[in-house]
RNA sequence: GGUCCGGUAGUUCAGUUGGUUAGAAUGCCAGCCUGUCACGCUGGAGGUCGAGGGUUCGAGCCCCUUCCGGAUCGCCA
């Protein structure tokens, strides 16, 4: 008896009315049977979608009928059979291929199944523990095998561009070093060195400006990149980002690369051009009119501000919000102030205190010209006409405001009007809105840690004409950075580097890094600086989220084949795992674990 | 580290005020059925109500602890 079947001749999917007569070989897996006692119909599957068998005792003698009727779901068959069509009244119209089925002559089964947990099927609605637990049946959706497919055509895509441009592809280590600065490192403990660990790379920063200093001049790599911090719906533990480097070059060189790798992706799995080059946006801009650095652009309703008009209103918790150096600042819901319940507003004050806002102070338009708002004492007849002028309201149109420090009020605007927007459907879903933002600070204060800490990364180089600010106003300074946002959402970010060690050595002081611990922790790279290093700069993107957005996903876990729950489980491998005490003593690692959570 | 939602049959879910033997659909198993296509009909099996503790005459339901999944704030240079 063979083990492989017959030798295939088509996939399933492949199987259209153009074949109709002929003889066939398939291979794939049950999908569903329907045994009518005197004929079985069965849906046989494979990566290329289903067609219908039939197992008809006459065409197909005894045993194979007999063999057709204990087909179960997910068990693995080959067959032979002949491409016939349906009678007109046959016809299922729902299946791409219904009006044609396969006639078998001979069957071979290969492999039995267990009834799965999950039925291999797009509409079905498995909860993601199950989903995730039998990942291998999960992917068998023909929603996830697209979705991957997908992604690899979008590698493909990249890599031929990069090619073209004269990128040169290397390799980087997975084993390096922990670093201070940014996201917490996994560790790998080093059998060899007790007491010492390599770090798993958050991004392959320096190796790729180290290669810079080599005279490669143009490199990138599809990456996989680690990051120990908590997950989100569009973050991974770990994750694939293109990561790309070159010398020599301004940010607008490296940005037509980028735009340029864009455009192929979207010309060959959306069929769309991008007109280039893309928009640019600074990223006071973005804060200002949208509340964040990576604006959703799909709609209006931008941030206006409205201190001056409000700063003597009588209104305290406007007044004192200003007065203290913050602000107040709206949106404006056109045309929702009728669509708007109390309940949804109530609703909305709810959301915006999430991003630590106190409060939402609102002003709905009615259509008869009245209004009616939360601040109604202190709203004068005058106070009213100024801000529906300075928002541009119309009757109809309702008004949101937050008053408090600028970082609370942009956070919690900027989230409102995405949320509103969704609400209300104002998101056009199929538009794909890409754009640079530009010209980000350099360094921002961290309040808890007291010091400043470098925006982008510490090898991000100053814009010229703001190094004169870094000794006197460091905050004020900014930065060769920028970032690449489709649909309000970080796809990736870059910059200039620092090619000097005496800057970078300066970059190192201002975010309160000691010379011994740059030392300890970049002395190679100070060290390397001295050796003739080009002015060069990067970007990097992510490469799951861009297919997540191209995929339509809600989440990363569709578009990564074995992805991790959201406390970085694998639920399938069940990973992380305990391991052997000799391994740990081989490591010299003892565990200092809770006595009821330990060993 | 915090907040919110969820965990009941293989799966998706319902389960009233705490009250007899925990239900439905689907799937699964068996039988019947020659044009089904979510086939149909008949019958059947299937449950540690996530786990542990508590309150109570009595807990799927109330309380505490804990585990797991999801969303999210912080965090993510």
């Amino acid at each position: 008896m063979s083990h492989i079947g017959f030798r295939r001749t088509h996939y399933c999917g492949e199987v259209t009315r153009a074949l109709s007569g002929q003889r066939v070989c398939l291979s794939g897996w049950v999908q569903r049977t329907r045994d009518l006692g005197g004929v079985v119909f069965v849906w046989l599957r494979d990566r290329e979608g289903m067609v219908q068998l039939v197992f008809d005792e006459a065409t197909c003698g005894a045993e194979c009928f007999r063999l057709g009727g204990s087909l179960r779901s997910e068990y693995v068959l080959s067959i032979e059979g002949e491409v016939r069509m349906r009678a007109a009244e046959a016809v299922n119209a729902k299946m791409k291929n219904g009006d044609v089925e396969v006639f078998v002559l001979r069957a071979e089964l290969l492999n039995k199944s267990e009834t799965p947990p999950i039925y291999i099927d797009d509409a079905a609605n498995e909860n993601e523990l199950v989903r995730l637990k039998y990942r291998y049946l999960d992917l068998r959706r023909p929603s996830m095998q697209q979705r991957l497919r997908l992604r690899a055509r979008v590698v493909s895509a990249i890599r031929r561009h990069m090619e073209s441009e004269g990128f040169t592809e290397v390799e980087t280590p997975i084993l390096t070093k922990s670093t201070p600065e940014g996201a917490r490192d996994f560790l790998v403990p080093a059998r060899l060195h007790p007491g010492e660990f390599y770090a798993l790379p958050q991004s392959p920063q320096i190796y790729k400006q180290l290669l810079m200093l080599a005279g490669f001049d143009r490199y990138f790599q599809i990456a996989r990149c680690f990051r120990d911090e908590d997950s989100r719906a569009d973050r991974q533990p770990e994750f694939t980002q293109v990561d790309i480097e070159m010398s020599f070059i301004e940010p607008e060189d490296i940005q037509r690369v980028v735009e340029g790798a864009f455009a192929q992706v979207f010309r060959d799995v959306k069929g769309i051009e991008l007109t280039l080059p893309l928009p640019r946006m600074t990223w006071r801009d973005a804060m200002e009119n949208y509340g964040s650095d990576k604006p959703d652009t799909r709609f209006d309703m931008k941030l206006v501000n409205v201190s001056q008009a409000v700063a003597h209103s009588g209104f305290g918790v406007f007044e004192s919000a200003v007065a203290a150096g913050g602000s107040v600042r709206g949106i404006n819901a056109r045309g929702l102030g009728a669509k708007m319940s109390r309940k949804e507003i109530d609703s909305l004050a709810e959301f915006v205190k999430t991003y630590r806002a106190k409060g939402l102070a609102w002003v709905v338009f009615n259509a008869d010209g009245t209004y009616k708002s939360s601040f109604n004492k202190f709203l004068t007849a005058e106070l009213a006409q100024t801000l529906s002028e300075q928002m541009g309201a119309q009757p109809g149109d309702a008004l949101f405001f937050v008053a408090d420090k600028d970082s609370v009020v942009l956070q919690s605007l900027g989230e409102l009007r995405r949320e509103i927007a969704r609400r209300h459907g104002l998101i056009d879903e199929g538009k794909y809105n890409l754009f640079w933002v530009t010209e980000f600070p350099l360094l921002e204060y961290d309040e808890e840690e007291g010091r400043y800490v470098a925006m982008h990364h510490p090898f991000t180089s100053a814009m010229d004409e703001d190094r004169p600010l870094m000794d006197t106003q460091p905050g004020k300074v900014r930065a060769k950075a920028y970032d690449l946002v489709l649909n309000g959402i970080e796809m990736g970010s870059g910059s200039i580097r620092i090619h000097r060690s005496e800057d970078q050595a300066r970059m190192f002081k201002l975010i309160g890094l000691s010379a011994e611990e740059a030392q300890h922790r970049f002395g190679f790279l100070l060290e390397a600086f001295k050796y003739g290093t080009p002015p060069h700069g990067g970007f990097a993107f992510g490469v799951d989220r861009l297919v997540m957005i191209l995929t339509g996903g809600e989440s990363l876990r569709d578009v990564i084949a074995f992805p991790k729950a959201q406390n970085a489980n694998c639920l399938m491998m069940d990973t992380p795992a305990d391991v052997k005490q000799e391994q740990l003593d081989a490591l010299s690692i003892r565990l200092a674990l809770d006595e009821d959570k330990g060993q």
